[in-house]
DNA sequence: TTCGTTGCAAACATTTTGCAGTTTC
DNA sequence: GAAACTGCAAAATGTTTGCAACGAA
């Protein structure tokens, strides 16, 4: 039995938001944002439908920064830059996920591998030219 | 004015929990697995311990698995995997991360890079062989 | 004796969930 | 009209923190 899935207005919207930045939002962002738009979303539904966006593969989650899970509706794989300063989470199209690395992972470990993340951590360049300020 | 650090059988006993095992684990884990032994230990000095031990670079975090914070004793890049079944993490010593990969992705972004991640998610060999069950 | 360390419990922050009302089909 | 969707607030979860007692230097 499966579930049938209706349309609505504020999963379009929630969807819409987060395809259209590049600031691989939390779901916090995402409600701060649509808020104005429309006022009685609530934190809850965000939640729910990115939890759904996940599960069916259409957002990707980035992993969790400074206890924010972020997420990503660009779902090709490709690399991320985290700062350890600001939280912000940047794509470095500079660089490139090996092709052939999930089936040596595969031959690895004798699972099954779904995805494959690189990801940096450091300082962003803004972070970085405000000097050597540790936090 | 620095802080002088002194010497504790908890922190010892944490330090090693982490070290001696190769299950990347969370602070519970350390906790339940060092309560028995130490009896007034409180989660809370894990979390304390843990994050001293972060912040000067004597363990390393591999990241939130569902909803817990995993960490590993072993501080020398390489590659995990993380099973979205069973949330094992396991260390993929066939692959092994590129080693001029920090530097490109300084030159990239024009940041400082102090840690680069790779992960695989999938289901690790257990998992698989027990059937396709989704969950 | 000094100051870092700890237990304990309360505080926090993020995410999940139950339910009653609303929207979509 | 049935079933999915949502707002709201309460609950659940993982982590942090304040404070008084404790332990190492």
């Amino acid at each position: 039995m499966e579930k049938t899935r209706k349309r609505s207005k504020k999963r379009d919207a929630i969807l819409a938001c987060i395809c259209s930045t590049d600031t691989h939002p939390s779901a916090e962002w995402v409600y701060t944002r649509l808020k104005p738009q429309i006022p009685n979303l609530s934190l809850g539904t965000v939640y729910r439908n990115i939890h759904m966006f996940l599960e069916e593969g259409t957002i990707v989650s980035v992993g969790v920064v400074d206890g924010l899970e972020r997420f990503d509706g660009n779902t090709e794989p490709h690399v991320h830059f985290i700062c350890e300063d600001c939280g912000a989470v940047l794509d470095v199209r500079a660089i490139d996920v090996p092709e052939d690395l999930n089936h040596r992972a595969e031959g690895a470990t004798g699972g099954q591998v779904s995805a494959c993340r690189l990801s940096f951590t450091g300082r962003c360049r803004d972070c970085a030219s405000r000097g050597p300020g540790k936090s």
